[in-house]
DNA sequence: GTCTATAGCCAGATAGAC
DNA sequence: GTCTATCTGGCTATAGAC
């Protein structure tokens, strides 16, 4: 029995290194342009014990999908418990969080056209789940900050929500880290800045 | 002369008919699930003449990318000559009319992590040239507002064009346009709200 | 310059030994 | 379950007839 679970304990263990792999990889090349060879070669393992794993390079992505998603309900929970925050400051955390992984080089973004992808995400059941979990919390937030007048009490709060979730992937934060004229911490209260103030900044106009 | 005349005529005719075709099809799919031979199948040629044109893939999108960068001067040319506006609403005209386009499905974007594709664009004096120009437009246009106050002026000029070059790209639109919860002109007024005033909303907080 | 046909390559997925 | 070796299909690009 204790043989078994450490059988298993190393199987899931070698299964974390290969989503934290295509994890990476997704999040320097995307989804089209990363072969599976090359997660098998990153976590040096052969192809064919890949696919002992994963089914297929769509499963894998959305692994990846949910890994991201788990460690952003992991954050969200924290935030939920510790702080005593308004909901505009915890939305605003949340966004952080994001950039940083994304500085990180550890967010996947995964094209939204191909459609081979979002068709096997949209029947992936774990992924649909953490995906509908985040978004009620977010969700949540941002009703609440409407309320509380620190945000835009016109927007659609699906608007708003689709937002945090673009910005994630927002490809002026890689443009911004290439060109290197800013530290990460500007870029990121930069970007915090025009996602929740607007190009035009504080005060309106 | 007046013979080969038309024959050119009927050539770049064709040529325009590709680029268009790849424009489009660059829009739906993408660089990488695009295929060469859905180009020439929706223009109704050979894949061997359309290689005639371009010789290569990476020209064909940096053709479609040129083209849309075309446009986008032209209206900017419209704009700085009809409009006594001030530089933060021609801004906004600016935002308003590349949305308009890629709810048109009329925006190639193209992913920004293929290194062929970016190599080929970074060789390609045309399309940097084109860049460089639209750039110097909107940048001009950014420090004017940021002059008047009407852009936040700590934000480098940089951020703010950066910025614009991808809400035209904002996946945050083609969500709402497949949600069908809003009229293209609501999704329009939402999008430049929350990119020049953010997600807070004018008046700041 | 346009076509048909095909070369050449590469990536996703699998067979079968161990 | 892991490996090596291979199959299969699709895509870019080209050859060669007309």
């Amino acid at each position: 029995m204790a043989k078994v679970s450490f059988r298993e304990h190393v199987l899931q263990a070698r299964e974390d290194a290969i989503v934290a792999s295509a994890n990476r990889l997704l999040a320097e090349k995307g989804f089209d342009v990363m072969t599976v060879d090359e997660v098998a070669a990153d976590v040096g393992i052969a192809k064919a014990s890949l696919y002992k794993h994963f089914t297929s390079k769509e499963e894998l992505a959305a692994a990846a999908m949910i890994r991201v998603l788990d460690r952003a309900l992991a954050f969200i929970v924290t935030l939920d418990t510790t702080t005593r925050a308004g909901a505009i400051d915890q939305l605003k955390a949340v966004a952080c969080w994001t950039m940083q992984v994304q500085l990180a080089g550890e967010m996947p973004s995964l094209p939204a056209q191909n459609s081979a992808l979002r068709a096997a995400l949209m029947t992936n059941k774990l992924y649909l789940d953490r995906l509908m979990e985040v978004s009620d919390k977010l969700g949540a937030w941002i009703t609440a900050a409407q309320k509380a007048g620190h945000l835009n009490r016109k927007l659609p709060p699906e608007v708003a929500l689709y937002t945090l979730f673009a910005r994630a992937c927002d490809p002026v934060l890689g443009l911004l880290k290439a060109s290197g004229q800013h530290s990460d911490e500007d870029i990121i209260e930069m970007l915090l800045s025009t996602c929740f103030d607007g190009l035009s900044g504080p005060g309106g106009r």
